[in-house]
DNA sequence: CTTAATTTTTAGCCATGTCTAAAAATTTAT
DNA sequence: ATAAATTTTTAGACATGGCTAAAAATTAAG
């Protein structure tokens, strides 16, 4: 088992490769919130047990095996998430920190288990994909609301970057998981959209509409 | 917060303090299986930061926030150890280990909301009290098998010492938590019993039955 | 294509928490 | 009451995972 702090990293790593095949330190620094000598030193470390390929000043990327580390701490982290907001009744937007630490805990029993008590759920409260037990992820086919033609309509599915500050965001306008929206207009100059959902009609800006993912 | 390492010495303090009011560092370091050189290190840190009273060569004590740091420490693990037995569906020898880690989690919230998803549960899987929010611990009224006078009757409260080994070994001779128990006779040579449960009659040695508590 | 800016690495330091080996204090036994 | 045994502490080492400051490599700009 890796420790914390390299599974901190490997979890990053995995995250940044989806927009950039190859990963740089310094974003790997930017987003950990340390300083790239650090990262530079954990890299060769995590490189040595066969978790990165590593090539000085270019990079790294995840060897097969820390791909499937990678998705073994996400499923921990979806399926937690799942259970702080299915049973223990927390909010969508709290529940992210707490599962930063539960993802830690190390019992592949413990997670057989607790997918079981859950009912297998494939989805996060977030609406992200929960790999499964071998790293199987399912691509729920999700499109970006900014990516919906004027008229279309879709369900909310998930959403993209689920910050506490956005998800408060969402609740404020009465955006949930599941809830049915329709564009009725989109806005030439700045691309905002103007949509409908719960039957109120309310604009939303780019930015957001970027962030959220429709199931058609 | 203190460093997980520090919670670790400051529960085996607690668990050590009920038998010797004033506990040796050979003791914690035979407990933690630790040379004593790193528990005399820890403890002087201990002190420093107030969890015990430390006098050299004498012993430690808790001192107030010691104790209420071990119970708020006892009571989420015991609290764990009721979801992981009574959701999750675990055995009750297997819930130790994992319990271990998931009292380290930091979060006021998430143990606030697992006591009440659980029911606000007042002992553990082992007959254990379970501390309160603020460290109140209930005097169950439990008495040693052992302690039983022949022809007397009880039922199985709680486990002294609940090491796997002992649970395999209850589930084996068919004792539960709440199994009905009657001595039958007490064999004065070594002290063993012959009992009553589940309407046989069994040979428990006194080693066993100083290790069940019973309710009368 | 050479200089400037940026990124990455190295070197050396620090805190935490463990260890071994040896010294010091305390307790037990004669 | 002294010697022997035991317990505890100290001193110094090491691994992990951070940091700063400076050097080296790479990338971008003129």
């Amino acid at each position: 088992m890796a420790s914390q702090s390299k599974e901190d990293y490997i979890k990053v790593l995995y995250k940044l490769e989806q927009e950039n095949n190859i990963v740089s330190n310094n974003a790997i620094a930017a987003y950990l919130k340390m300083k790239p000598s650090s990262v530079s030193d954990m890299l060769r470390k995590l490189a040595k047990e066969n978790y990165i390929d590593y090539t000085k000043y270019k990079g790294s990327k995840l060897t097969k095996m820390g791909v499937s580390t990678a998705l073994s701490i996400i499923r921990k982290h979806r399926l937690w998430e799942t259970f702080l907001v299915k049973h223990l009744k927390f909010n969508w937007d709290q529940v992210h920190i707490i599962a930063e630490q539960l993802e830690h805990i190390d019992s592949d029993q413990l997670i057989d288990k607790l997918d079981h008590f859950l009912d297998y759920p494939k989805s996060d409260p977030h609406g992200d994909p929960i790999p499964g037990k071998n790293g199987e992820i399912i691509n729920l086919g999700h499109i970006q609301l900014s990516n919906l033609k004027t008229l279309e309509t879709g369900h909310i599915a998930a959403v993209k970057k689920g910050t506490p500050s956005f998800l408060q965001y969402m609740d404020k306008i009465g955006m949930q998981l599941g809830t049915k929206i329709k564009v009725i207009d989109k806005v030439d100059f700045d691309q905002s959209l103007e949509i409908q959902l719960n039957n109120n009609s309310i604009q939303i800006s780019n930015e957001v509409a970027k962030n959220i993912l429709i199931k058609i």
